[in-house]
DNA sequence: AAATGGGTCAACCGCGCGGCT
DNA sequence: AAGCCGCGCGGTTGACCCATT
């Protein structure tokens, strides 16, 4: 599952660790402990370039260091510290013995991440609905959410039939139309998820125009991660219609339950 | 049985920071 | 103050695994 070895035009190799070089590296730092990572391979007789040396000592030949097997508390813990800390990998394993950054970025990436996600739209939605205090808003809003429901789960081409755009209309156009209105957020912000639901909710005109766009994101996505100038609002876009989808009649029941006068 | 596509994870890469000269 | 160097971090890649078609 990793990279075939080979040497690059330096000499240096590159790729997957041999069981010969994992006890060559062991041996030396067991020995000698860490001093100098640029010169370790050097010593320890490795054809490897300092960073992979240090990397793979790290992430894999360290004494205390765990391999998989998370149990629930620790996958908690990640939940609770990026939501409070962003991609701060390393701050993040500091907090779980034996855990590298690298694993917890990889296990959040494959386990986490939709649980959080999932987490977060449901928290920004709950908070978005209930800023509408009026019945006829509330109803309003139910409306416009079972039109969108019933066209969503119907079998042929859904999206295409629900929007009100024409096929026509470009990418680029639609692109532009769903980041008006949005703020500018610094880089920072770009991987925080509270700041993002925090900087983006109040520019949301209304609920209704919200959805509009929300449901014209199929169309968005081919270029959702290319704004440089502007990764939040991509990503909330994007993560947020997944979302929709994955969690069909449920999700869609929770949020009727949620709007004034279905208490 | 073969093809395909998504998931997983070890390893790589580029960048920024801090210490030293 | 400026430049160099080593290290650490976070994002990305690529190959394997496995379920599905």
């Amino acid at each position: 599952m990793v990279r075939a070895p080979y040497f690059d035009k330096n000499g240096v190799k590159k790729g997957a660790w041999s069981r010969e070089e994992d006890d060559k590296l062991r041996e030396h730092v067991e020995k000698y402990g860490l001093w100098n990572w640029r010169e370790i391979p050097k010593f320890a007789g490795l054809s490897r370039c300092g960073k992979s040396c240090r990397l793979r000592w790290m992430n894999y030949l360290r004494p205390d260091v765990k391999h998989g097997n998370y149990n629930e508390e620790e996958e908690d813990l990640i939940l609770k510290l990026h939501e409070k800390h962003g991609n701060k990998w390393s701050l993040i394993a500091a907090k779980l013995p034996g855990r590298t950054d690298n694993e917890v970025k990889n296990y959040w990436h494959a386990h986490l991440k939709k649980r959080s996600v999932k987490k977060q739209n449901t928290l920004v939605l709950k908070e978005k609905c209930s800023g509408h205090t009026s019945e006829s808003e509330g109803s309003q809003m139910k409306k416009e959410m079972e039109a969108r429901t019933v066209v969503s789960y119907t079998p042929s081409n859904p999206i295409l039939e629900s929007t009100p755009l024409s096929p026509e209309t470009s990418c680029s156009e639609l692109s532009n139309m769903s980041t008006d209105f949005a703020p500018k957020l610094p880089v920072s912000a770009g991987s925080n998820w509270n700041n993002i639901a925090e900087n983006i909710l109040p520019s949301v005109p209304t609920f209704g125009e919200f959805i509009g766009d929300f449901w014209t994101e199929p169309f968005l996505t081919d270029n959702a991660y290319t704004q440089d100038d502007f990764p939040g609002v991509s990503f909330y876009q994007e993560e947020l219609f997944v979302s929709y989808y994955d969690d069909g009649m449920d999700f869609y029941n929770e949020m009727m339950k949620e709007l004034p006068g279905n208490n």
